[in-house]
DNA sequence: GCCCAGGAGTGTG
DNA sequence: CACACTCATGGG
């Protein structure tokens, strides 16, 4: 099967801590499940193909909502690009989309974030999945429901390696299921924000994270560590996450969250030796 | 061995 | 509000 989508660049939209279950083949082709299916995508000639397993309707919808298909890359390009610093310098990172996720895997994912480098992430979610979420296909777990997730006691996420992310695990299933995360996606994002914060494990940063990634919340700026850098290194801003939220706010605007993933890239693409796409404000 | 990681929670000034 | 400290663990 195959979808219009340009433009997209697998490798940046997949691998760079968006979402942590999809895992790049030597092919060049990524494979990670989505909804009850193992679905493994491969871009040629501007062109997605997308399949399946177990086949079935609705999967290229279902890809087509997972990676945004419907967001104007280029009139987001054009708006951000007004800004001196991220200038011309976002155009090589055209490709790299925002992916909108499930909310309650987000939610759950980016609780276990806190600390943690992608590739731990990335094998504490696997853990879970194979522990509690339903086989999809071989090798491959769904992730797991609410109900599902519910059944595992403190003891036995720290057993999978959690750590101290066990206890914020455990009390998200106490504190919300899938159906009151339903009833927060009609809130405006201050509201949303309070809401995921009053869950264990959701700080700012998480919270943003979920806003963007979970809620499809575009305006969103989740700020991290590399965030910290970038923004000092690029905009000479620091302080407390409030200031340096309500700066990008006003900076960015509706688009904040692609400006915050290129600029999120950028940084990482700097430490392992990349020069640097942007032109530092003076 | 060492440093760091898409931080949060709690306590203190 | 701002800062300091602790939390548990594995990847590079």
């Amino acid at each position: 099967m195959e979808l219009e989508i340009d433009p997209l660049d697998l490798d940046m939209t997949l691998g760079c801590g968006q979402t942590f279950r999809w895992r790049r083949a030597g092919d060049g082709s990524w494979s990670g499940p989505l909804g009850e299916r193992l679905v493994t995508l491969r871009m040629d000639g501007g062109i997605l193909y997308v399949s399946a397993k177990p086949g079935g309707e609705g999967v290229v919808e279902d890809v087509a909502r997972h990676l945004r298909a419907e967001d104007d890359i280029d009139r987001i390009q054009l708006t951000l690009s007004k800004d001196r610093v991220l200038g011309q310098g976002i155009r090589r990172l055209r490709g790299l989309r925002i992916v909108k996720t499930d909310e309650w895997e987000c939610l759950v994912s980016f609780a276990l974030a806190t600390y943690a480098n992608i590739p731990r992430i990335s094998r504490m979610i696997d853990s879970l999945a194979t522990e509690y979420g339903r086989r999809i296909a071989p090798g491959t777990h769904e992730f797991p429901d609410h109900a599902r997730l519910s059944k595992a006691s403190v003891r036995d996420l720290r057993r999978l390696g959690l750590g101290y992310r066990a206890d914020y695990v455990k009390g998200i299933c106490d504190s919300v299921d899938a159906e009151g995360l339903n009833r927060m996606t009609r809130m405006d994002l201050t509201r949303l924000r309070e809401g995921l914060k009053a869950l264990p494990g959701v700080g700012d940063k998480v919270a943003d994270c979920v806003s963007l990634f979970g809620f499809g919340r575009l305006e969103a700026f989740p700020i991290d560590v590399w965030m910290e850098r970038a923004l000092k290194r690029l905009y000479g801003q620091e302080g407390t996450y409030r200031r340096l939220r309500e700066f990008a706010a006003e900076r960015f605007g509706p688009f904040a969250g692609y400006a915050q993933e290129y600029m999120y890239m950028n940084e990482r693409g700097m430490a392992s030796g990349q020069a640097c796409a942007f032109s530092e404000q003076r």
